[in-house]
DNA sequence: TTGTATGCGTTATCAC
DNA sequence: GTGATAACGCATACAA
């Protein structure tokens, strides 16, 4: 039915593996590389990558496992990384896991019954165990954003720390002392590096670290609204406000538009990856930004390397830096 | 250095054929199963997809096209699609062509080279002559929420006429006459579905369809924000907004907040698909809520049942219904 | 029921 | 350089 390498070959005049080479970039006597382009011209030739993974062990396909389809931060970077691997006709199966570990294991497994020849995982959450299976077989992986500190393996990740540390130094350089965070769940690595940069920033300049200026919300958008409003409901009120992922940064920003604060003049207030709004609303936020079209990038150079059996440099931890795009809504305070 | 089939055959001390039988359902003696399964176990054999696929035609993949990966409604119904499929050992590819008909295109293309054994497809904008070589090759095509009326498929669409409809008639009924609408771009047919149901209500009621009251927010969530602004900027101002999806809701919602607009009393307004913050923003909105779930379960199941080659009822087109969430923010005017 | 042999579309290894 | 041929891992028609 379909056109196979074999009709090539015969409307060309030539031998099967003469057409193999030339699909495969070998050198062809002048004459019969013409013939070969002219058959697979007319007969609308297109190569099988299936029959080539089944020779090749290739499947030409990358695992990409992220926590949910709908977060955008995840999707944002998995955007980057499909654009960079297709160029070398590499194409992704995503899969998300929904929080769940089990379901998590359950898809590495799924992705290794399907040969892919590359994983890129988005978490943090996975017995090593599952991990090791696929470095016996020899398939490359690289963590993307939520790091495995025991696990050596290539790495994309982000200065969180030091993020954190800036957007806290940049409240207290305004004389702000009641700094609050609203930080993901604590068994997440990004999380406790945002602490961490949250602590270190603090302590750098002899302020004490409170619990009460400290909540979680769980990365989520009613995680950071719930935060938010716990936190205005008292009379113990924060005078500035640091919210480490995006979502918990539009929980936030609805919950403060709700209890009718202003910012900056009540409130400070610095958030992450405020995606869609950036520009847009008023006043507008002073945000971390994350290099996601980059990380996307290097991480999907970084596995099409390893694939090809590049194994110069291993393991490469990439440990982006962020941006703080700077607006209106921190204010000095006297 | 996989453990083959063979190898299982010699294991067990029977026919390569017969293992081959057995792992496709076929009965085999008693007492040859159980070597069979025996040496399955012991040597951890697992069936190379890849190969089953050169000689069954099948890649076990199913390609999907959305939009854009951040957008969320596409991918929950993604979700629910994968969970369907991957019940009966389907993975997906997921692709997106962020707005840009060339690349949906290419992306089409690709997803044909990689044997797809079928198409989901989120896009009312492609030519039909590439769908057409699915066609021919015999590869189903489910549509998804855009629909090409055109284009004779399986369909799992919403009743997006019917949906604007009653929400403008909640509207109508509690004495609302000045009833904006925030819709998508015109050349979307579920954004012309939406505006056609706005219209009908209107005209039901014998009320004028007025053009200062129809703006365009792109589907987007400044797109939203934008158009709320120029609403409530003049001296002409709704009393009843609607608006036709969640990241167009998202934006009017800060908008809204912002110039510090009271609703519902000085604003009713119904959204759409109000995902992350249905129960916790205040006032709480009444929204459309689309059946993400049912939709992605339902596109699933088709196309594996096309996929095996069912096509009773062939094209089946499910009009799926929405819901109105009844909360807070539409008040009755006198 | 089972074993044998052939083929799926391609790559790779031979001689030539 | 090129052509013939044997794999890759599996499914299946056929004979037994």
């Amino acid at each position: 039915m379909a056109v196979t390498i074999r009709d090539v070959a015969k409307r060309a005049g030539v031998s099967l593996g003469t057409v193999s080479r030339y699909l495969n970039g070998y050198r062809l006597r002048e004459e019969n590389r013409l013939k070969v382009e002219k058959a697979i011209q007319e007969l609308g030739f297109k190569q099988n990558i299936i029959a080539k993974g089944l020779k090749s062990n290739r499947s030409m396909t990358i695992g990409v496992v992220i926590d949910d389809f709908t977060n955008i931060f995840c999707t944002s970077i998995v955007t980057a990384i499909e654009r960079t691997v297709e160029k070398e006709n590499y194409s992704i199966i995503l899969c998300d896991y929904e929080g769940d570990t089990e379901k998590l294991e359950q898809k590495l497994n799924f992705l290794r019954d399907r040969f892919v020849d590359g994983l890129i995982l988005f978490s943090n959450n996975v017995r090593l165990s599952i991990m090791d299976e696929y470095i016996r077989d020899g398939i490359p992986i690289v963590i993307v954003n939520e790091d495995i500190p025991g696990f050596n393996t290539d790495k994309v990740l982000v200065d969180n720390a030091g993020a954190s540390f800036r957007a806290v130094e940049r409240f207290i350089h305004s004389n702000h002392t009641k700094i609050a965070i609203i930080n993901g769940p604590p068994n997440s690595w990004v999380s406790q590096q945002r602490f961490e940069g949250y602590k270190q920033a603090l302590e750098a300049y002899n302020l004490p670290v409170e619990s009460r200026w400290i909540k979680y919300g769980n990365f989520t958008t009613v995680g950071g609204y719930l935060a938010a409003k716990e936190f205005f409901e008292g009379a113990d009120i924060p005078t500035a406000l640091y919210v480490t992922n995006y979502y918990m940064t539009l929980g936030a920003v609805m919950a403060i538009h709700e209890l009718n604060i202003k910012v900056p003049q009540e409130l400070s207030i610095i958030g992450f990856d405020y995606f869609e709004l950036s520009d847009v609303i008023k006043p507008s936020l002073t945000v971390i930004e994350q290099p996601t079209s980059k990380m996307g990038e290097i991480a999907g150079n970084l596995i099409l390397k390893r694939i090809k059996g590049d194994y110069t440099g291993y393991p490469e931890v990439h440990t982006l830096h962020t941006r703080m795009i700077v607006r209106d809504s921190v204010r000095a305070i006297s």
